[in-house]
DNA sequence: CGAACGCTTCGGCCGCGACCGAAGTGTTCG
DNA sequence: CGAACACTTCGGTCGCGGCCGAAGCGTTCG
């Protein structure tokens, strides 16, 4: 039996912070060092080091983002072995990553950032392009005549959407991998659709609310149903 | 999500003469203090103190005879934890390779806390599910006609596989990375075994030695050679 | 371009916990 | 009974590892 092995595996959960970090990525997020140092309760550098530690022995993934980090759980196997500790723990009924209600909300929509993501981002996006509002291109993407009439119906002013930043990049979706709707274009959208209350955020989750009024502008505006 | 008792339970085993420890109580054995601590490789004084706190934890349990005092795992559940860690232990690429004559006896045939492992527990499992003795369900699996009859066969009897504790779940073979027979069943074809001498335990591991009955039988009763 | 930002590396501090020697408790012997 | 044994408790040492400040690197943005 590899007890030494068993032992390194341990002593990695075995501190708060870093079983901070794996509790925070048990829903199958990808979340930022930053993120994780702040649900860790620990500084940037020290939040650096256990991200390190925890890469190099497996128990989580990296994909670099711009200036961004994104960690995530290696393999379902971490998870399942988080869960089992759980319940040894006396913890709840065991939670697999992505069941539930509340993982279901995730799925559907959450926020990304300052953006939207999961289904509802994706399917913004897809509607986008698919009529032809929106073009991509390598560095960003450009919005159409008939794109800047369509958002300005929607109240999102044409020099939001200028400038360099790009519209849409491919922002990692761990749901659904396929790009979604960020940058200066993606942004906008969201501050809007939350100041019309199309959308709510959840506490203490990045998942979103459609409200009524919401899923019935999705449907007229995006013929999408959620 | 409950991260301080997560931080708990892994730094309990995050500890190398704690993990020594764990490990050689992985066959459900249960072992004296000063046999554990002689595995574990620290003074009895240490020892003790381990298993004080993995008796308080929950970890261990602990049965008083005469002056001994004979250590267990506490649950079935810090078995499976242990196992699972195992896996993810097993995920690193840079895996420590298992040598020599005992490592190679461990992967063939062990115990897994009271049930077969190894390339014995993953290939018996094997054919009752190719022979179709066993249908696999979500929440555990079902004995057909010819399966109950093949167990009679051998000496498992049938209320042993009946009850609401499952047949086989995915217990994880972390040499084989697939699944093998836990449960009621696995239990029971286990003692069976044991009872009819075709497996003896080595001692001072989890490892097991086909007798040759047991080889014949084998090759006679599932068509295996090891 | 420079400033802001996200993240990492380096260096040094410090506390927790593993460890053992010595001593104490309880049990089994002769 | 006392000696041997199994195990625990206490007390003190010490090293590993978590922590942060400061500095450095790469990216983004105006």
């Amino acid at each position: 039996m590899n007890a030494p092995r068993l032992a390194e595996i341990g002593s990695l959960v075995g501190d708060q912070a870093r079983a901070n970090i794996l509790s925070q990525l048990m829903d199958g997020r990808a979340l930022t060092a930053t993120e994780l140092g702040f649900a860790a309760g620990v500084s940037a550098q020290t939040t650096s080091g256990h991200l390190a530690k925890l890469t190099a022995s497996g128990l989580l993934a990296v994909t670099k983002q711009g200036r961004h980090r994104y960690y995530r759980l290696a393999t379902p196997h971490v998870a399942r072995m988080i869960e089992h500790i759980m319940v040894v723990a006396g913890d709840k009924p065991a939670r697999i990553p992505m069941h539930g209600a509340r993982q279901e909300a995730v799925r559907t929509a959450r926020t990304c950032y300052d953006h939207l993501a999961g289904r509802l981002g994706v399917g913004i996006a897809d509607v986008l392009l698919a009529r032809k509002y929106l073009v991509l291109a390598a560095d960003g993407g450009e919005v159409t005549r008939a794109g800047a009439r369509f958002l300005d119906k929607l109240g999102v002013e044409p020099e939001a959407v200028s400038g360099r930043r790009p519209f849409c990049r491919t922002c990692l979706d761990w749901t659904e991998r396929r790009p979604h709707l960020a940058g200066k274009l993606g942004t906008a959208l969201a501050a809007r659709f939350f100041e019309r209350r199309w959308l709510e955020r959840q506490a203490g989750s990045r998942a979103l609310t459609v409200t009524p009024a919401g899923r019935r502008m999705l449907r007229e505006l995006f013929g999408l149903t959620l």
